[in-house]
DNA sequence: CCTTCACTTAACCTAGCGGTTAAGTGAAGG
DNA sequence: CCTTCACTTAACCGCTAGGTTAAGTGAAGG
């Protein structure tokens, strides 16, 4: 899973396209594993071991009725990868590139450092 | 990285602290592999070929100028994933919780489905 | 009860990750 | 030239992921 932080988890979680599909399916309603298990053309043990690992990243909760155990969407863990990705929207959304290219030009300016063939960035 | 497609490119590409470390510095300046390994703490092979992740996700682009090779963050692919994510942040945001138990209501009503103990969900 | 249903766990497979060290490459420079 | 610098590629390692089939579990029900 990369790291063992959080984060990690959850877009670990999401890096796979059949979890992304259990998550749109749970946005809808609660679900069995049966029920999620019938568009998705594997096994019914793999699906069982995808939601072990959204349960992991605190994506799902689980809960038991009788012999039916329901998967229900805990999207909280979202909102931190949202904002992890949020903060490099200026790189992205056009509205802000004017502002992103006066930021690196703050960041240029200044004393102008040196820049040798030694030291192409002027860092040293 | 389990899919092959572009969102699961970059939510793997995400899930490793290692790369984020390097898209935040990437956010900051252009930066070469020796940079980018001094903080990292491992070695050079390895930044590298986190960097080869991150270019296949197109969250890089890599210039060579002599003998140095220069990382650019090309945050574009984050939109796709910033997207996908936000389809669900109306089940994280608070200001959305009212709606969002309006619209669940919505979906449950109609003509009250039958629920019996064989189907305790009325999907039959 | 014994079976069926709805799962979960176990055992196994192949493939890929992330790290290492060591060897290869290609531009710069004395 | 030959070396040094800044990488990249190769070979290897242990570990994990995601799939399978088969066996185990535990509540419902004739």
């Amino acid at each position: 899973m990369a790291g063992t932080d959080q984060l990690s988890a959850v877009f670990s979680a999401l890096a796979d396209p059949t979890r992304r599909a259990i998550i749109a399916e749970l946005a809808e309603r609660d679900a069995t594993v049966t029920e999620l298990t019938a568009p998705l053309s594997i096994s019914m043990p793999a699906v069982s071991r995808h939601l072990k690992v959204l349960q992991r990243a605190a994506l799902i909760s689980r809960s038991r009725s009788g012999k039916w155990r329901a998967s229900h969407l805990e999207a909280a863990p979202l909102r931190e990868a949202a904002d992890w990705i949020e903060r490099y929207r200026r790189f992205w959304d056009s509205s802000l590139t004017r502002l992103d290219a006066h930021l690196a030009a703050m960041r240029t300016a200044g004393p102008a450092p040196d820049r040798t063939v030694d030291d192409p960035r002027g860092l040293a």
